[in-house]
DNA sequence: CAAATATACATAATTTTCTTATACATAGAA
DNA sequence: TTCTATGTATAAGAAAATTATGTATATTTG
């Protein structure tokens, strides 16, 4: 907590874009893994993590399937088609954020 | 309106930038050179721009100084050198949110 | 000349998306 | 046995937008 450095709004594409890689995953696995790819650097909080999932699922871009692991419950999220779609499109969407603050704080660049 | 792709948050970054490369600059015109930079791509509406100037200058990171073209009021804004100071870590931090991105996204990328 | 558009500021209600705190429960390590 | 890890969840509140108005002057266009 505390060291968030993202802006809102992109916590929706983190998860499409891990799911698209990973095909399924659970809540928790989600955050160990952005630790992992990011060392630890951002760090995913439940408070944040679980509302997007729910939200996720009920705008009908995720399944979820339940699994019991030893006594322990899991939820393993993982796109569907429309997912998929909207994965693609959150995607291009940040590539065009990315450009247009390219755009904005480097006008330079965008010279050539 | 409708076609924001925005992260939220980063419009006080884009505000500060502006401020740094322009001297000083007025409400409206942020308006039209971040519609000019961005070729129409990116509209800063009024509802967000003038809460987010007024917050900055609370925070003592811009100064303000009216004038008065024509009959009409003008408000134009500055770094202070606070603001200054804020918008290099601001700039630092949405660098910082680029790299994150791309280690989300496209991991393989910083394997080398 | 009238009407539409541009210039210029502002705020209020609402929504989205977080943070922070809390809650509950099992499993494993110290 | 206590602390940490695993696993899910929600509630209160804050931050930062969107959307819709409101007010006023200046300019362009039909």
């Amino acid at each position: 907590m505390g060291n968030q450095k993202l802006y809102k709004g992109s916590l929706q594409t983190i998860i499409l874009k891990l799911l698209e890689s990973n095909d399924k995953m659970y809540g928790y696995e989600i955050t160990q893994k952005v630790k992992e790819l990011t060392k630890g650097e951002l760090k995913i909080t439940e408070g944040a993590l679980y509302p997007a999932l729910h939200k996720l699922e009920a705008d009908g871009l995720l399944d979820v399937e339940v699994a019991k692991v030893g006594n322990r419950l899991r939820k393993y999220y993982k796109l569907t088609e429309s997912g998929t779609k909207e994965t693609a499109n959150k995607l291009d969407e940040m590539q065009e954020f990315l450009r247009t603050m390219q755009q904005l704080v480097n006008p330079k660049l965008s010279l050539e």
